[in-house]
DNA sequence: TCGCAGATTGCCT
DNA sequence: GGCAATCTGCGAA
């Protein structure tokens, strides 16, 4: 059973972040973005979720991003300016979901989200995931994005609203924060950059 | 609970 | 043509 969230407002009164908020470094949004409310509006279905672990890519020069070596076609997104939605196609199956940071239009960078904790709109995502346990409902990137449905539909839309965006929700409150290395990347290990709430009973599984 | 193999598309060299 | 910011099922311990 995910904790309860008490101090968590009704999900129809949840309003996006201001733009403001994602114009830093990947690094700096990972972290804030961790203890902040995923929303997902699906024709009035409503789904929200805990963000709890996220990952940072970009910077002016990171070997593990996607944009490293240039702009394309797929990573354009990821050089604009941030509070954009960048979702990529990978492993021949999977989306993931990513916030892009930063101020400047041009300087490359992303946040992927990689874990949530589930709390409204559990029984669609459900569906969506074909899986009842819960644990394993938001536990991990193409997880998330299967359970929000979300898919290259979404890859470049702006999140402010209303089908997809990211609220405060908790955000200000005093997290305690954990810093690891990256998953599932060949170049870049170094970086401490993927970020996990510690204390969480929901995804302390993935520490 | 842990580790490994397989799935399967599209991007980039 | 190689390989990827992954997940799942299965078998072993």
């Amino acid at each position: 059973m995910p904790r309860r969230h008490n101090n968590i407002p009704h999900p129809r009164s949840l309003i996006p972040i201001n733009k403001s908020f994602y114009e830093v470094t990947p690094l700096q949004l990972a972290k804030k973005l961790v203890g902040t409310l995923l929303i997902r509006d699906i024709d009035g279905e409503l789904l929200v979720a805990r963000i709890i672990e996220t990952e940072a890519y970009g910077g002016s020069k990171d070997p593990a991003s996607h944009a490293y070596g240039g702009k394309t076609e797929r990573n354009a997104v990821m050089f604009r300016s941030g509070g954009y939605a960048y979702v990529y196609f990978t492993y021949g199956m999977h989306f993931c979901f990513n916030v892009v940071a930063g101020r400047k239009e041009g300087e490359p960078g992303a946040v992927l989200i990689r874990a949530a904790e589930p709390l409204y709109g559990i029984d669609v995502m459900q569906i969506n995931r074909k899986k009842t346990n819960l644990r394993d409902l938001l536990s991990g990137p193409a997880k998330l994005c299967e359970a929000f449905a979300i898919t290259r539909d979404q890859n470049g839309i702006s999140l402010d609203g209303p089908s997809l965006f990211i609220s405060p929700g908790t955000a200000g409150t005093p997290l305690k924060l954990t810093a690891t290395k990256r998953i599932g990347i060949k170049n870049g290990r170094d970086k401490l950059w993927r970020i996990v709430e510690k204390n969480n009973n929901y995804v302390s599984v993935l520490l």
